[in-house]
DNA sequence: CCGTCGATTGTGGCTATCCGCAGTGTGGAA
DNA sequence: TTCCACACTGCGGATAGCCACAATCGACGG
């Protein structure tokens, strides 16, 4: 029961955070024609209280708003673990500030005016890369959710069985028989859905992922 | 014979690059007292003559100089294939200026004039950076060389182990008799210097490093 | 022509893995 | 108390992996 049949698929959005209406009517218009899918925020505040973590798609965040500013926005949905691209807009950046949100890992940081095309190709390339993220994400919990379906024991196992040893090794360090340790392994393999410890490795050294932008 | 002992050590240094000897000599002076092993550079034509792929360290780059500048400098390292990590300077940096640096990777992007304690931390940062980076290019371009020791037939098996497959399995894939396979496994192992599929496979699985920036 | 190397195969024996069957003990939940 | 998940164990057989010994064959270079 560990694995919910599959969260909705929360649709992917751009979502634009500013409190001047005229630009959010501006950059929902501009984005409508480019077929992207936008939904407009009047406040980094009501974009926080209705932010969930599963949301897919990207943020076009301005710098100066009313209340919560931009880049505070920025460090609250850091703290609760926002993984999607965020750009910022702003009309008064400076150098510290564009690379400090850069530093901090924004996907990009564009002053107005800004062309129109260059932030619709920055908002594709960044729901791309949301896209990209989202099935290594995926599969990473995935494989946590099995993991949490291993006993103490048999993760323990597990973890050895990693380090290359024999069972024979494993039932010597653990202090059990060879055929306990076997028993715990199998059941590892079935709970992960391998069928050989070489399966098993490459299910838990993931890594490479190599995408940068 | 396809593993040099270890290529001279190349130490480390924060090569600065400026056209302004004023410049040169303050931050060569401001390394000195901090420990910072550093090289200067007096244009940036002059550091790309000399920069080899092996260089450790970090670049200090300054943006506006006479003839190529450390932009086009910049690009023309990226061409090369440095992986070290720039640090640019600029009195008369934009934001897109900034915003385009660091988006093609450079570490970080300091304005004119900038605290020393600022300038120091970031170019110690970096050689940190680029001493974690070294670590895993090391393994990885050891890796590499251990592979080239494969015959094209051994390969061939390793690809398959790696897939989880039986000996039987492989055999009957390569239409050859299960002993050759097994010889084959043995040499793979023998030269890619592991007793196990296991290991092998976490060998050729990297991944997990985790490490930000 | 000879030597080396890579690929190939076989035999035989030992070790390790995989599994079904059967059973014990413990602690927590119903 | 009863039921159940978890850890643990032994036996025995089928299967797979590891390895030394022994050999054949073609390609390539000297």
């Amino acid at each position: 029961m560990s694995q919910p049949p599959s969260p909705p698929p929360a649709h992917a959005f751009a979502h634009i955070v500013d409190d001047d209406e005229a630009i959010r009517d501006a950059l929902g218009w501009l984005f409508r024609t480019r077929n992207v899918a936008s939904k407009a925020w009047p406040s980094a505040e009501e974009f926080l209280a209705a932010w969930k973590p599963d949301w897919r798609g990207c943020i076009v965040l301005d710098i100066r708003m009313r209340e919560m500013s931009g880049l505070e926005c920025f460090d609250a949905l850091l703290e609760r673990g926002n993984i999607l691209p965020i750009i910022f807009l702003t009309g008064h950046g400076d150098v510290p500030m564009a690379v400090g949100a850069l530093k901090k890992g924004a996907f990009d940081f564009l002053e107005k005016p800004f062309d129109d095309n260059a932030l619709v190709d920055v908002v594709i390339r960044a729901l791309e890369s949301d896209a990209r993220h989202q099935a290594s994400k995926e599969t990473q919990a995935t494989v946590a959710a099995l993991l949490t379906q291993l006993t103490p024991r048999e993760h323990e196992v597990m973890q050895l069985v990693l380090a290359g040893k024999f069972n024979k090794v494993i039932a010597d360090e653990l202090n059990i028989s060879m055929r306990t340790v076997e028993v715990h392994r199998s059941r590892v393999f079935e709970k992960m859905g391998v069928r050989s410890a070489v399966e098993l490795a490459q299910l838990l050294a993931p890594g490479r992922d190599t995408a940068r932008d």
